[in-house]
DNA sequence: AGAAACTTGACTAAATTGGTCGAGATTATA
DNA sequence: TATAATCTCGACCAATTTAGTCAAGTTTCT
């Protein structure tokens, strides 16, 4: 399971825009430069993200992009699956309900589909618990210059 | 998390290994019929597969594959690991052991790295658990004629 | 000797990925 | 109202990966 340059760069700017929530508007350009992302293709993305409805986007001079939902209420599955295209489909092909007297290939990519739709469920599992806002706290965390980050009592 | 053709190919190709498991061998040729693959291909990934130690071939007239160890101890993660590449790996990129003052773009790579770890993590989990003779038992399941498949208590 | 099988490595076509680019539409502001 | 800054839309492109194909060789059974 690895990210795609463009899912990890969505996420990027996912990131800038959470962690700068309200009402203004960040540009791309800042964006593409605080995250070291090709400007051109960020353009691509965000307006990707933006029919998505992930994202609000203002045009003109004092123009530019923010979250069009809180970032506690966006999980990553959610960002994944419209960035990445589906995690769970692509599976069980169309041999709907018979599961009997199936050909030895067709058995065999049942038994196969069987465990990768377990794998995709445990994917789903992670990706759906974790929150952009979620994401936030941790860049937060590791940003924060002393102190632990985790794991310890006041 | 899909799988490859390719690596759907060799799950095939390993399952009737271990389906007819024993002493014996099994050409190419009917592997190929057998699960409808293209018969050149199959033999570049069972190639793999013997490099991989997965399986044995025999040359020769009378020559074809078997596995090289047991179904019950060969468990998907390897396989896919070896005809996929790394699962875990691909990680982390190399920002050792600062974790503080990092970046704008690092942090958030670190951030985004940290929860896909944990996605990673949890499809090794799948995969570890499930073993070649597993996947048998489940076609042997699909393919027997009546009865249940599972939940039934005699 | 000959046929049947695996072996090896090169080759290729199609799809995907990671971008770039140009022209247009919008909007704040001087 | 002009203009500059910004998003928007769709086409384009190069590199990589994927999914195969192929030819020539080696091994082994009979």
């Amino acid at each position: 399971m690895k990210l795609s340059q463009r899912g990890e760069y969505a996420m990027q700017a996912l990131l800038v825009l959470g962690m700068n929530h309200g009402p203004e508007v960040i540009r791309i350009k800042d964006i593409a430069k605080q995250q070291n992302i090709p400007r051109r293709f960020l353009e691509q993305i965000l307006n990707d993200l933006k029919s998505g409805g992930f994202v609000q986007s203002r045009r003109g001079v004092a123009g530019g992009y923010r979250l069009d939902r809180l970032p506690e209420e966006i999980s990553l599955s959610e960002i994944i699956r419209h960035i990445e295209g589906p995690i769970e489909s692509s599976a069980s092909s169309n041999l709907g309900d018979k599961k009997r007297n199936l050909r030895s290939d067709e058995a065999a990519k049942y038994a196969i589909n069987f465990v990768m739709q377990d794998v995709r469920s445990a994917i789903v599992g992670v990706l759906e618990a974790v929150t952009l806002s979620d994401l936030c706290r941790k860049v937060l965390e590791t940003q924060r210059p002393i102190e632990n980050s985790s794991d310890y009592i006041i």
